[in-house]
Formats: C-alpha cells, structure tokens, sequence
DNA sequence: GCCGAGGTTTACGTTAACGTAAAGTGCTTG
DNA sequence: CAAGCACTTTACGTTAACGTAAACCTCGGC
C-alpha cells in the first residue's frame, strides 16, 4: 500500500531525517483543501495564518498547511472563526506563557471539550431523526405499489 | 418529579388519551429554548414553522415544538436554516409526496447522514487535537515550579 | 520584449441570521 | 379607564465570512 514506484533514489538513511521541511504556494494550498485563495488570505487577516514571505510573495510552510487543515475542520463543525483563533493563538503562546494564560487556556479548551460533547450527542440524536424519517419514506414508497411514476 | 400540586381533578383514566396536545405562546417557546421571539419569527418567515393563529396571535402547538426544537439542533451542528428546511419541509410533504419526491428524500437524508458521519471524525480529530494541547499546557505548567505567578 | 500564469493590494458587494427600534393591537387588572 | 404586559407588523441595521472586480507586480518561456 504505502509503496510507492519511486526508485529511492538515495535510501542512505530514512530516518528522523531534519524534516525537509516542504514549502507551499497559496495556490497549492487553496487546491489542495479546496478552497479559494481570497479564504486563505482573508484567515491570514482574521489571524488564523502568517505564512513568511519571499518578497511580497507567501510562503506558507508545513505547521502554516495543518493550521490551515485544523482551521476548516474547525469551521466544518460550525465554530466560528474568532473561536478558532482563540484556540490556536493560545496554543502558539504556550512556551513562553504563564500561569494565568495557561490557566486560561485550560478553561477555553474544557469549554471547546463540552461544545464537542453535545455536538456528539445533537448528531447521536440527529442519526435518530433521519432513521425514523427514512424508514417512513421507505414504508411509503413500499405503499405506493409498484406501477405509478 | 412528575407530580404537579394540581388535585388530579379528574384521573378517570391517565392512559394513552387523544393527546391533549398543549399548546405555546411564542414567548413560552422563546425562554424554553433560550431564543428570541425574534428569531422565531424568523424561522417561521423562513418556512420551518407554520403555527395556527388565534386571531393575530401565534399558537404553537407540541408539533411546532418540535420542529423548533430539531431546528436549534440542526444550527448546532452547523447546518444552515435552508438545509434544514430542505429535510424538514420533505418530511411534511412525505405522506403525499410521490416516488419522485420520496427518492430525493432519501437522497437527501443521505447526504445529511455523511456529513454527520464526517463530523463525528472531526469531532474525535479535534478531541485528540484538545487532549494533546491540554497535555502540552499541563506539562508547561507544572515546569513552571509552584512558585511563580 | 512581450505574454500568460500566478501572485499581490485595495475596496466595494453579498448573503445568512438575526438585532433593534418604532408603532400599533388586545387583554386584564388595579 | 388607564396602565402594563404580551403580542403583532414593518423596516432598517449589523456581523461574519467570504465573493468579485480592478489594477498592479514578477517571472519563466518563446
């Protein structure tokens, strides 16, 4: 599964390499997550990205790309972007925080861990709704006999 | 717990009766769900409720509690009110709804099923992701030693 | 040297989901 | 009967999260 065709061009050593580190353009990016690029650049605004720059040009690097990964999963389950910063900005001043901060920190993801939960529980009970709803649908097709349309 | 102070003024049978279906003025709904009467009306306006009206008033009977009720938890989730109405408004056409109509459903019902199912993995990537930053802000902490801040 | 593909900034436009304010109706209560 | 409360309609305001358009740079290739 995970072989792939190359050739291993130089197989001296596949260990903990220093990581190469890949860079992306925000075109890659925008592709690669299906997004536009007016989004990405609109997170960078929000605070969510600051990618480097070469020149003028953005240069986003591979903690930029899984930023940008968690930032959509963030915004698939319906958080909005400034709670999503919150998260993430804390998570980048952790090193260097102190106890208050961190303290704070701890609140902010007790509360995120309870939003989950009852997220969990809302789909739980919304996979009910939609058996209960399909099964019905299906007992009146059933009913319809099966000439009509 | 169930026991109200009213005498039972008349308890010749408690079994399944015709359903007394209660009814709701819109300000009762509004606190029960924590809402606005605003945003009541709004929905209404935007189609996933239709109260009877007494006079110009508003009656909401256990139906439209319900309705309510699915409909705050589908914007939990994230879904928006026109998503919502899609489902909701099939289900209401289902009984006469012809094998065109009932497929879309399914169709529908589907759809909403995967993206249920793909937020259930968001939301157990995101709970890893929490658990980790939690262990990191934990670990921080506590190198911090006791005494400062 | 120019041209197209991708990048950039600036700025106004749009949509969803309500908030908020104004002005009116209807009941019941002192 | 006036006051107050809960309801109503109408309509403009607001916020988040982008879309869209214009006008510009820059670089590799023909």
């Amino acid at each position: 599964m995970t072989h792939s065709s190359s050739p291993a061009p130089d197989a001296s050593q596949d260990g903990p390499l220093p990581r190469q580190t890949r860079s992306y353009s925000i075109g890659e990016l925008a592709k690669m997550f299906e997004v536009t690029t007016r989004t990405i650049r609109f997170y960078e605004q929000e605070g969510l990205l600051a990618p480097e720059r070469r020149g003028q040009t953005r240069i986003y690097n591979e903690k930029d790309r899984v930023r940008l990964k968690l930032t959509l999963r963030g915004k698939r389950l319906g958080f909005s972007l400034a709670e999503i910063r919150e998260v993430v900005m804390m998570y980048d001043a952790m090193p260097d925080g102190n106890r208050r901060q961190l303290r704070r920190l701890l609140e902010i993801l007790a509360d995120k861990r309870g939003n989950l939960e009852r997220q969990q529980e809302d789909i739980r009970l919304m996979q009910l709704e939609i058996d209960d709803v399909e099964r019905r649908a299906r007992d009146v097709l059933a009913s319809l006999g099966d000439q009509p349309d």
